[in-house]
RNA sequence: GGAUGGAUAGUCUAGUUGGUUAUGAUACCUGUCUCACACACAGGUGAUCGAGAGUUCAAAUCUCUCUCCAUCCA
């Protein structure tokens, strides 16, 4: 009885094979409109080639994404997985400024272009092999791109419809501006440090009295743009202050004091200056005093003439001449350093300033009580996730900036009359670039002028990849409206817990505003990879891990088992090297498993036979570990069906390892190994076989490459992703109070053996010496198999 | 400052409605080539379950307070 499988180990190259033969196989194939098989439609989330290496925490969670296609396909779904890499927005253009040595406005626009295209081609290219090799059962053949001219096309599109319904306006007010990329950007894309940052104590006239007081600020730059002062009506100190006039120093302009209980008394001297714009208090300050604004800055991030003398400098230039100036002309009382909670670009790390700008917002204010009350119906898979979608519900507070001054990404299809400034909207059929591209417009339908002028903005990057559900779905295409209407909305969207604000979001509005529903029913929110320490990852701590050296090493199987097995559904998890080779025991363990199995004949007939057929036929051994495997199957299936894959995974190794292998497989080898055809063979066989044929489906959506290749080795020509998951099962239940007593009684022996030290050798026994002991009354069914898996002589 | 999640052996991790001898992995120690596997097998050391208080016959689990960590938000 040789064993049909030589090697002794999983061999992780085997995995290049399979994935061909899953190609030409063409089993992964979506057919959406087959019969009897009910549509599952996977709204995967495209991912951004930012940079290397890759993050192990994105290729874990693609990793996991395929899980839910692959057990969602053996359930009985026809699955639609699509592949599509993000490649619009700021990102990739800071990873070429940088890597080329460049800045994207000293450089021709068409050339800048290339440059970000050929950047995103060879990152894109890294990470489709990546995705590739994990084992993705997705539509490789035919993966989108979101800069690709259909794409962008279809983002166009969308924007004009949402015009024309009129959801979207220009308006010229203050935003978050980032100097260093040179473009407006969405409260999503700010983030917050603290910084060490000077206080400046200046002293200012009082006009009315000639007095001076005293006005500390962060940002005594903006002095130029200063108009109000403001203290809290609760300070005595400044109750004189009523109804006076400062002058400011440098300057020399008159500014009126108001009260205002946002000054904090116990912050500086407790008088602010009020300037536009500070921050978003400032803002709020302006508009409440109805105050007239100060255009500080200009697009390209220079003050602008109000500055006077300082004009055409950028920020930290100004601020340094101004401090100079004011420590020089002695109106500096005295200066302190400060931690201070300063707004970010997330992109480039600078400092942003807060000025007005025209640009386009979407309505998005108006749709949030729908969007709540609509929200509620997703389902959550964990549902603890939920409420990082209904707190950003919470906070949205003004309509959506939706323009970017930058170069790489979808253009705003818009042309103005040079004239009159009216903008033009074109039809939905093709891709625009009004910053090369000739007016579609001959007359403007205003002023009849015939000069037009393109825009020369592009889209937030989220503008297109929010509507991947639409996209995936084919909304625009006439030619498959069929399709269209049986595969949205979606079956569910996969993705992780940091862009719920964004992505989430986002998708949920677009799609609703376009189409008038929700685009999924359900949502499934990963948690993320954090280090060895529990801290976050990120390119700038320098703590990445790169995963394709792993994939390279272990396999893709071993990864992804690591990946299920690691954590909880929607928790963080760490990342370790370590547990890596623990998962690779486990694939070792069942190669081996598999290695036995082959060398006994494999009745398929008898496998896939009723049970009820031999179930007097049955010997009590294989009676209960049967029952074992009912209870692995039921508890799987369950955590499959709530996309857990944590519970199939360590419910099937414990199973595989602890009971199956360790003492079932000992127990049964007495009759497996006999020579001859008896019943009491067959009936382990056909329990072996059982197990192990019902462990590898099981097993097929965590670790595709391994348990296909032990299938097609063991028991079929045909893949096992092919095949469907095995029914829920409760046979022999009742034999499930045997499995206590019969790990027991087998530690027991093995201890007894390990005590017992022998005459001839002076160690102790080996396990398959004789020993003298006697099988507990209750364990007698099982009394054959044990007798001969331990060697027991019974003592009366 | 607010929200959420977390704190269980050296490290990582499970623990459903309060009752288990508190999972399992890894590391460590001791044996063993036992006809699938030394990437194995068997055995073992190791946790007053973050701190304190309360409810209860009974708390890792429920309540309160506090400490620390992570992420997000202001």
């Amino acid at each position: 009885m040789e064993p049909k499988i030589s090697s002794k180990s999983w061999n992780p190259h085997v995995e290049s094979t399979l994935r061909d033969t899953w190609d030409t196989e063409k089993i992964y194939t979506f057919e959406p409109f087959k019969k009897d098989s009910p549509l599952f439609i996977i709204d995967t989330p495209p991912p951004y080639p930012s940079g290397r290496p890759w993050h192990i925490g994105a290729a874990a969670h693609y990793a996991q994404i395929d899980m839910i296609a692959r057990s969602a396909r053996m359930s009985g779904f026809n699955v639609l997985f699509p592949i599509g890499i993000d490649r619009n927005g700021l990102p990739v253009e800071i990873y070429t400024e940088k890597k080329n040595k460049i800045r994207m406005r000293q450089i021709e626009r068409e050339k800048f272009l290339e440059l970000c295209k050929n950047e995103l081609d060879s990152l894109e290219s890294e990470m489709l092999n990546i995705m590739k090799h994990l084992g993705l059962s997705g539509n490789f053949f035919n993966y989108y791109q979101t800069d690709s001219e259909s794409y962008r096309k279809f983002t166009q599109s969308t924007f004009i419809e949402l015009w024309n319904k009129g959801l979207v306006y220009i308006a010229t007010r203050p935003n978050n501006y980032c100097p260093d990329c040179g473009t407006t950007i969405a409260d999503q894309e700010v983030i917050y440090e603290d910084r060490p940052t000077r206080l400046v104590y200046m002293n200012f006239k009082i006009k009315e009295t000639n007095d001076t007081i005293t006005i500390a600020s962060t940002r005594p730059e903006l002095l130029f743009a200063c108009q109000a002062i403001i203290v809290n009506p609760k300070d005595e100190r400044y109750s004189h202050l009523f109804d006076k006039h400062v002058i400011t120093p440098i300057f020399q302009r008159e500014v009126p004091i108001y009260f205002h209980h946002h000054a904090k008394p116990e912050f500086g001297s407790g008088v602010v200056m009020v300037c536009s714009y500070g921050d978003h208090n400032d803002v709020a300050i302006f508009r409440e005093l109805g105050l007239k604004e100060i255009v500080s800055l200009t697009s390209l991030g220079k003050t602008t003439e109000s500055a006077g003398p300082y004009q055409g400098m950028t920020v930290t230039q100004i601020r340094e001449k101004i401090i100079t100036d004011l420590y020089e002309s002695g109106l500096v009382q005295k200066e302190e350093k400060i931690l201070h909670r300063t707004p970010l670009c997330e992109r480039s790390k600078t400092p942003i300033e807060i000025i007005p700008l025209p640009d386009y917002y979407l309505k998005q204010l108006d749709y949030i009580p729908l969007l709540k009350q609509l929200s509620e119906k997703i389902v959550f898979y964990p549902e603890m996730h939920r409420h990082i979608l209904t707190n950003w519900l919470d906070a949205v507070s003004i309509d959506w900036p939706i323009s970017r001054r930058r170069y790489y990404g979808t253009e705003i299809p818009v042309w103005f009359c040079k004239k009159c400034l009216e903008p033009h909207v074109p039809d939905t059929c093709q891709y625009y670039r009004p910053w090369k591209d000739p007016s579609p417009f001959l007359k403007c339908k205003k002023c009849n002028h015939d000069v037009f002028v393109g825009e020369e903005k592009i889209f937030d990057t989220w503008m297109d990849s929010s509507i991947t559900p639409l996209f995936i779905t084919k909304y625009y295409s006439n030619s498959d409206q069929q399709f269209h209407n049986a595969t949205y909305p979606t079956t569910m969207r996969t993705q992780g817990k940091d862009i719920v604000r964004t992505w989430l979001y986002y998708s949920m509005l677009r799609c609703f505003q376009l189409t008038g529903s929700i685009p999924w029913s359900s949502v499934w929110i990963m948690g993320y990879g954090v280090d060895e320490k529990g801290e976050k990852m990120s390119k700038s701590k320098g703590n990445v891990i790169d995963p394709f050296p792993l994939i390279q090493r272990y396999g893709a199987d071993t990864f992804r088992f690591w990946s299920a097995s690691e954590s909880n559904l929607g928790q963080d998890y760490r990342c370790s090297e370590q547990r890596l080779d623990a998962s690779q025991k486990f694939l070792s363990k069942l190669w081996n498993l598999g290695r036995f199995l082959s060398s006994f004949d494999v009745d398929n007939e008898l496998i896939l036979t009723d049970r009820l057929s031999y179930d007097d036929f049955l010997e009590p051994t294989d009676k209960w570990v049967l029952s074992e495997l009912s209870k692995v199957i039921n508890e799987s299936l369950g955590g499959y069906k709530e996309y857990n894959f944590f519970i199939p995974s360590s419910v099937i190794r414990d199973f595989t390892w602890k009971v199956f292998a360790s003492h079932y497989l000992e127990m049964v080898k007495g009759r497996v190994y006999e020579n001859n055809n008896s019943k009491k063979r067959k009936s382990a066989l056909f329990a072996l076989h059982k197990c192990f044929s019902t462990i590898l489906l099981l097993l097929a959506p965590i670790c595709p490459f391994i348990t296909d290749e032990l299938w097609r080795k063991l028991y079929s020509k045909t893949s096992i992703h092919t095949d469907k998951f095995p029914q829920i099962s409760n046979i022999y239940e009742t034999y499930t109070k045997y499995t206590k007593p019969l790990l027991d009684f087998n530690s027991l022996v093995w201890n007894k053996k390990k005590e017992t030290i022998s005459n001839e050798t002076g160690k102790s026994l080996s396990l398959k010496d004789k020993i003298s002991l006697k099988i507990p009354s209750d364990l007698s069914d099982f009394k054959e198999d044990l007798s001969y898996m331990h060697n027991i002589v019974e003592i009366s």
